[in-house]
DNA sequence: TTGAAAGCGTTACCAA
DNA sequence: TTGGTAACGCTTTCAA
């Protein structure tokens, strides 16, 4: 590697101090008044011999890393990669770099990544936490470390968050199957004490018994998997056979894919003998043979909120916003 | 946040010089033949303070960041998502943090993104080229830092790279097709510069002379666009009303998801109009109503090959090395 | 076996 | 306006 150029061999290719380079490297050749032909001279010379500066040291010295740090759920799930593109976009644009980890809902991989992270001295943290790791969010707002949580938050800590207002989407996602005419509505979700699940089931509950459909509500809580099968067959379990259900709705993506799957399997005809909304829409939709009703979350939204949120709790640590924000409901069309 | 510790803290606590913190930090207390009760109590000191060291401060002094930058096409898409995942556990595995970038196949972005990472001091980059930046490749090179291209390469180059055999895995996908009974097989592929493309192509080309059905030999290259109608259009022209196409092999995953849902449109019967073959699976083949027979890349192998060859480099930085992996021939059962 | 101190490349304070 | 220099927190050499 060709010997690095510092800020020394341009000050003395010159015959001035570091001290003037670091300014006018800086953009503060105004402020610190130092005169045009001096700027001049060392432009020039940062140019001819190539300058780069060293990141490393300015972050020793700024105690800022310009660095965020993303911990997703799942990096191979295209929802979190899409969002990770937008975030690291976003942070680009504000002159942040992120370092991304998956902590593929452990809580003992979250926990190695903060840790992993906060040795790394980023300057922010933006977690989708999983299930179980209240004490290591609680750590972190105790540290001060700015925080940003997304996708799913932690009602009882003081934190900020950028999340989709769940209980409205499935209270909505309700209201649109019984105006298709369904009523035995029965909801499909995993097992988990995180909030966005929580609010998905309660805004299915409430919206079933508005609707006077109280005596129809039945959820299904499925344990957390990451093997598709185990997850269709529980899903299997729970239909097969039940004349007792005519609509179903699904908490995430995945369960989707599953339940369809089997759905797929059984040649149980939709929307004819069974009516569905699932969470998140994906390609795959496209190739089953029935329009899919899908809870679109704002992904640009939450990415660039979540960034922003962290840019400015990092001048402004006490100030908590949380987000709330809205899904669309769309149809995902078949291509058949 | 809680003032930091120091390793002076430490030093101080205990009344030793800070240089002893040190070798015991680094568990180099044998090899310095530090004093038993001294690593004890420096041991216990570092724990009740909670010592916790700064990365910043070692890599400025060591050199090493101990970071690997990847670079990849597009982290939306989940085979990089998945790649991204291989890369990072392995990465941490071996003591790095990986920061990650997605090019969107645009060179200007990905030059940036160089950029960024070699500001930031990565200790290697792992590389998804895109299309027109051999000069880019060639820079780093030339500047001698370690680099693994992956997924493409560029032939007239000295580099490292970690990617699937493309022509073997071509060639035999076309007998696959030819021992079903296809004839007529074309080739669906990107418009590209790039030596993945080309060695798909080729190796299409000479399965189907080797068969004696040069003849048949038909090549659609698309334009690349992130817009999935207009590839299907484009895909659209080239299929509609030839009878002379018995059977299709798809260059990438996103264009079998968009032949197949053109397919799907038309109505072709999928295996008995028209045999297909495409690069790369992913949940959505399920849905589709006939079985679709995928060349499957060997992700895990990929990634974990491209971080140890990445740290192989940093400590022989002249042992250039290349593998091309060998694919899998596999077939995404329909749930229907 | 231990400690003092130089230095990594910057920034920024203070003095000139 | 400009320059000297201490400091960021660590590693490592050299001397004791």
């Amino acid at each position: 590697m060709s010997a690095r150029v510092r800020i020394k061999d341009i000050a003395e290719k010159v015959g001035v101090s570091t001290a003037l380079v670091s300014y006018v490297m800086n953009g503060k050749e105004k402020e610190k008044r130092v005169g045009q032909d001096i700027v001049k001279k060392i432009r020039e010379a940062a140019g001819e011999l190539n300058y780069q500066p060293n990141r490393i040291a300015q972050s020793l010295r700024t105690g800022s890393t310009k660095t965020i740090g993303l911990i997703v759920a799942d990096i191979a799930i295209p929802f979190f990669g899409q969002l990770a593109r937008v975030i690291e976009d976003e942070a680009s644009k504000n002159g942040f770099t992120v370092i991304i980890g998956s902590s593929d809902e452990d809580a003992i991989k979250q926990g190695s990544l903060i840790d992993t992270f906060s040795y790394r001295q980023v300057d922010g943290l933006i977690i989708v936490p999983s299930d179980g790791t209240a004490d290591q969010i609680a750590a972190l707002v105790k540290q001060g470390m700015p925080l940003v949580l997304m996708d799913r938050y932690f009602p009882e800590l003081e934190t900020c968050h950028v999340c989709l207002d769940n209980y409205k989407a499935s209270y909505e996602a309700v209201n649109h199957l019984i105006s298709q005419g369904y009523q035995q509505i029965t909801m499909i979700a995993y097992r988990s004490g995180m909030i966005h699940m929580h609010e998905r089931i309660r805004g299915y509950r409430e919206a079933m018994a508005a609707a006077n459909f109280a005596n129809y509500i039945k959820v299904l809580e499925v344990p957390y998997s990451f093997s598709r099968t185990e997850t269709e067959n529980s899903i299997e379990k729970c239909i097969n056979g039940n004349k007792e259900i005519d609509a179903l709705l699904f908490a995430t993506n995945s369960l989707t894919t599953a339940g369809l799957n089997y759905i797929n399997k059984m040649g149980i005809k939709v929307p004819d003998e069974i009516g569905i909304v699932g969470y998140d829409g994906n390609e795959a939709f496209d190739f089953f043979y029935a329009p899919i009703t899908i809870v679109e979350q704002p992904l640009n939204e939450i990415g660039t909120k979540s960034v922003n949120t962290l840019i400015s709790l990092m001048n402004d640590p006490d100030k908590i916003v949380r987000f709330d924000l809205s899904h669309s409901l769309n149809i995902r069309k078949s291509s058949r």
